[in-house]
DNA sequence: TGATCAGTCAATTGATATATTGAATCATGT
DNA sequence: ACATGATTCAATATATCAATTGACTGATCA
């Protein structure tokens, strides 16, 4: 009764199994998050992340050897981005079952993360909403090349290090929402506490960005 | 303007990456299929893929220091089952990208499962709908054994084995929906190129049980 | 054409993963 | 208590992965 799978079965599990290799990397996952934000140069994310470029572009390409992640060349740059909308969900589901399910994630949330449930994150239906009727104020935290690459509609740009340099001169009559790169970024959790500090009423988006643009709300871009 | 991760970042991609490791293992991934069934032991699933004993269990708690699966005792049998839904979800999303995106992926749909798009697929919404006129005989090839731990419901068992050997007495007046462990397992397939072979009406449900089943449509034990 | 910048390739080293084997548990029936 | 069955553990050899270094390629601009 051993029913042992059959050659091309198992052929189709090593070709899963390639993807999920690919993703069993913490540095691709953190090339992955910034790649979420919209295309970048090897230089760039290799930067954001603290990684050497020789090492970053390896690991970009074994991204796109496994279909993850697509590149085109512009001039000097080699530009990367997410293969297709699939992959944020992919990469969604792998973070709440982590969550779920991993006591260390727990932990984490739990300790560095305390402030999460304090600071009360909005919906993306409550935002919407309340973008319409103009009762709310929109800032997206992350650094200004992100921001141009992309936003949600109706978001000024205030990044995190202006923001706690006091560069920016804000001074809005309604409550404001925060949000940076998505659940697990902290930029937002930063920029919510310093406000509060200050005295004004702030709170977080649930998401981030990602998880916005690939739900097919409305979005900008420059 | 390097924003190079903070440490508590880095530690939860960390966590991340260690369950993207659990998956990242064609035989982990085939254990993981036999759990979309159902509970199993040790034994079941080492004989099913074809691993001996002590491969199997080790592959399993690998699975479950991931988070990916939980064990309970019962008598001398260890039993292990997916610890959620969220699993199935994942597992899903890692199918899609491969599909979508790997060359090799393509190929091997192309070729040896050829036969797929002239089997034309019956949604599940179909399906329900056909149960509910009874237009239709639901039969699910999987081994008896899988059947009872959980299948749809009105579903009859015919595993394919008996089918192959003409062991069960088909004769049924309406058209024949085959189903099986799910897009990627090819009993379904056999069983409907055999019955048409045969001159029966047969087609195969597009998912299997595990989706259907996480899908929250109505299922059976025993 | 040559200099420069952005990225890739190749080779090396150290670190992780995998499958196998045989011994060690742990619950059960005699 | 002892034997058995089911699973896990420990040790090992082999294979694969990751980061670094320095050389190489391709596009741009003087």
């Amino acid at each position: 009764m051993a029913s042992v799978p059959d050659l091309p079965t198992r052929l189709l599990f090593v070709q899963f199994a390639a993807v999920a290799k690919a993703l069993a990397n913490e540095h691709r996952l953190m090339l992955l998050q910034l790649l979420a934000q919209g295309e970048r140069s090897v230089e760039t994310v290799a930067e954001m992340s603290g990684l050497s470029v020789a090492n970053a572009s390896q690991h970009l390409q074994h991204l796109r050897r496994a279909g993850i992640v697509t590149a085109r060349r512009e001039g000097k740059r080699v530009l990367y981005r997410l293969a297709d909308d699939v992959v944020v969900t992919l990469l969604n589901s792998l973070r709440q079952v982590a969550e779920r399910n991993v006591a260390e994630v727990q932990r984490l949330l739990d300790g560095y993360f305390r402030e999460r449930d304090s600071l009360e994150p909005i919906g993306s239906e409550e935002l919407l909403e309340r973008m319409r009727r103009g009762t709310v104020t929109l800032i997206d935290v992350r650094p200004q090349e992100e921001f141009m690459a992309g936003h949600i509609a109706g978001a000024i740009n205030v990044p995190l290090e202006n923001l706690k340099r006091r560069k920016g001169k804000i001074a809005p009559r309604h409550e404001i929402v925060a949000y940076c790169r998505g659940p697990y970024c902290l930029m937002a959790y930063e920029a919510v506490s310093e406000l509060r500090r200050r005295g004004f009423k702030a709170r977080r988006l649930k998401d981030g960005y990602p998880e916005w643009k690939s739900a097919g709300l409305p979005v900008e871009i420059s």
